[in-house]
DNA sequence: AATGTGTAAGTAAGTGATTACATATAATGG
DNA sequence: CCATTATATGTAATCACTTACTTACACATT
């Protein structure tokens, strides 16, 4: 009967849930399992958090304040916009490849679409994403560096389905999948699209 | 107590689980919810499928029959590449905005991947398309069309985004996300990708 | 002694699936 | 052509099981 505090297992909880979503699939997702793999019981889920959507609120919090919050703090920085947007995409990529459960966690709430709050959550996260690219795409334009006749929410468009294909990949082409440079490869067809 | 063969209600059940899926939700997805939208009791749904896993199997065979056989037929025609890359991605995009639930229904068996046969299915019917697109885009610079010192791959793994991304934002952006001309703004983006 | 963290055993509601039985439609034989 | 038998399609009730969550109680730490 090893004790820990509140805070800690609710971050042991929300790692499990990210851990068991990726390695054993969302229908393996259940508190009982969570409890298992935690290493407590059931019933001490439900000391941490009071339901098992407030845990799915937790993760999206987390997502908010930690990818989105970095993503931000890119996008909107001094540096040129070609330099913007590349460690912009390679962020996202990496973010997506250490929180390897996160994207299938989120798109299942989406697809469960009976909870306005976590809803409004992953719409909120998703169109943050978009709008900052759209605003590294702006500055590019300014700059002169990229065509300004292209229409920035486009190019968000396919920018957004990029971290969507690589965690659809991971999933069903673990091995064969070539993750090797995946960002820079991105980035240069994104470069190509965005040029004059 | 209306009774029809068991063809039809085969499609009725299978139009009545994308229909759930897309207007309800995927939680709304249980057999007792798929007999009352089509009318007819629980049991009667297991007398023309033998479990709720084959009738998902059924519309993943649709899929290969209508969509893939079509996008097959459009990426390995006479048409030049630029027009057939046009095409397929219309015809692409057409099939999803017909079928709104398929995305949400496949990526939902992605997800729940526990299941060897549904995920080999998913796994063909979007390594197909994969490769179809890689086959119209080698032989654009076969013909001389377009930069061969890209990465076929990449621009598929590009492409894979698109349908993707379409149906995440009709489902979070119904109202405001512009669906006119949709494929042809995603293709002019395709082709600044892909040009010398 | 008080408080926070744990457990074991429950709950009600929902799941996919099966059962025994009913009835509409088609096929058959006189 | 009609009565009878099969067959296909339907229903209502129920199955065993899983789910998220709760309760009553125990024990560790301070």
């Amino acid at each position: 009967m090893k004790r820990e505090t509140t805070e800690i297992r609710q971050e042991q909880i929300k790692r499990a849930v990210l851990d068991i979503i990726f390695k054993d699939g969302l229908d393996q997702l259940s508190t009982r399992n969570l409890a298992k793999r935690v290493g407590i019981t059931e019933g001490a889920i439900f000391r941490h958090f009071k339901s098992k959507r407030d845990i799915m609120l937790g993760i999206m919090q987390d997502v908010k304040s930690d990818l989105i919050g970095e993503l931000r703090h890119i996008a909107l920085g001094a540096e040129g916009s070609e330099k913007r947007l590349f460690t912009f995409l390679c962020r996202h990529v990496k973010y997506l490849l250490e929180n390897k459960g996160i994207t299938i966690l989120l798109f299942s709430e989406a697809a469960h679409m009976n909870d306005k709050e976590l809803k409004d959550n992953l719409h909120e996260i998703l169109s943050e994403q978009k709008s900052l690219i759209s605003k590294i795409i702006k500055d590019g334009m300014a700059e002169g560096l990229w065509n300004k006749k292209l229409d920035g929410d486009d190019i968000a468009t396919i920018y957004m389905g990029i971290p969507i294909t690589l965690n659809i990949e991971l999933i069903l082409n673990p091995d064969k999948f070539n993750i090797n440079n995946f960002c820079k490869r991105m980035f240069i067809l994104m470069q190509r699209m965005l040029s004059k």
